[in-house]
DNA sequence: TTGATAATGGAAACCATTTTCAATAAGAAG
DNA sequence: CTTCTTATTGAAAATGGTTTCCATTATCAA
């Protein structure tokens, strides 16, 4: 019976020890929300979600955690030009790899896990030429289509 | 002799009218900036670089007028998460079609064109079938790299 | 030239994110 | 289990890029 006790499910503790960092409460309610959730929170989303069960825990831990994250290459950060950043677990369980639609309008992002397959090949490829050109240790990537949605087009 | 008095330099007057928009003292000197950059300015920066010439342009404007020339799908603005936005102008003039690798430590960015044909391809059709499933009005694109560059890797 | 109204600029307001700092808790060592 | 070092935290205050307000000015169709 391996690790009864602590037995704080998921493994998210090691992968935080492992690059130096502690595993926390905070941390690991963050960790939670982002991998249960299937969509892209923003910083008070998540504060809030994880306010429901450790009241206690600061909106400004909740940042500090997030680029934390952003930096061990877990999270990616988006920005959909609504002033406020959003964050994703990659390979977030629940919905897959995808991609965005940005209306430059309303500010909404549709997902899309379109062509996925075909970007695949070609980022993979893409990714281990520039990290030896650049010298860049890429950990993730993000595409966005700028337009207009079909509500925002009718408005004009 | 076509268009002589006004001869206001380049056609972005047609193009702001052909929208139901004027164009101004102001705007024109934004593109002006913008057209002779081969570097991705942020409001600021293109504040300076007017106020050299108009002393009385104001950042407010030019804020306004970058936010209209996004929507209007003529520049794009990036996040490279430093906390200010950066714009470019579609094809501008200078460097041509790019993309950016983004280090997450200290939110440089470098820009690359290497496999800019292969991705146009494969961009060229996906946003094809992307506006018409999602009726999206796509005007452009952006595909960003994220990790560490060279120096804030060997400084962990 | 004129008039309707889009556009402007300066100051004030906004508000997401960051910084400060004293208090707290993780985890290695004994 | 207790101790000790120091990473982490939370609350409040500060920051600073971007927006909003509004009286004034300028564009351009008629």
């Amino acid at each position: 019976m391996p690790g009864r006790r602590g037995m704080r499910s998921s493994g998210w503790g090691g992968k935080f020890r492992g690059c130096g960092y502690r595993m926390t409460v905070p941390r690991q309610s963050i960790m939670d929300v982002l991998s249960v959730t299937n969509k892209h929170l923003s910083a008070e989303d998540i504060y809030m979600e994880v306010h429901k069960i450790y009241s206690n825990v600061g909106l400004t831990t909740v940042y500090r955690t997030l680029e934390l994250l952003t930096q061990m290459g877990l999270v990616v950060k988006f920005d959909f030009g609504d002033g406020r950043a959003r964050y994703e677990l990659i390979e977030g369980s629940k919905s897959g790899h995808h991609h965005h639609l940005v209306c430059t309008g309303c500010k909404r992002s549709i997902e899309y896990t379109d062509f996925i397959n075909e970007e695949t090949e070609f980022l993979e490829r893409a990714e281990k030429e520039l990290s030896k050109k650049y010298k860049f240790d890429i950990k993730n990537h993000i595409i966005q289509f700028y337009g207009l949605c079909d509500k925002c087009r009718e408005k004009k």
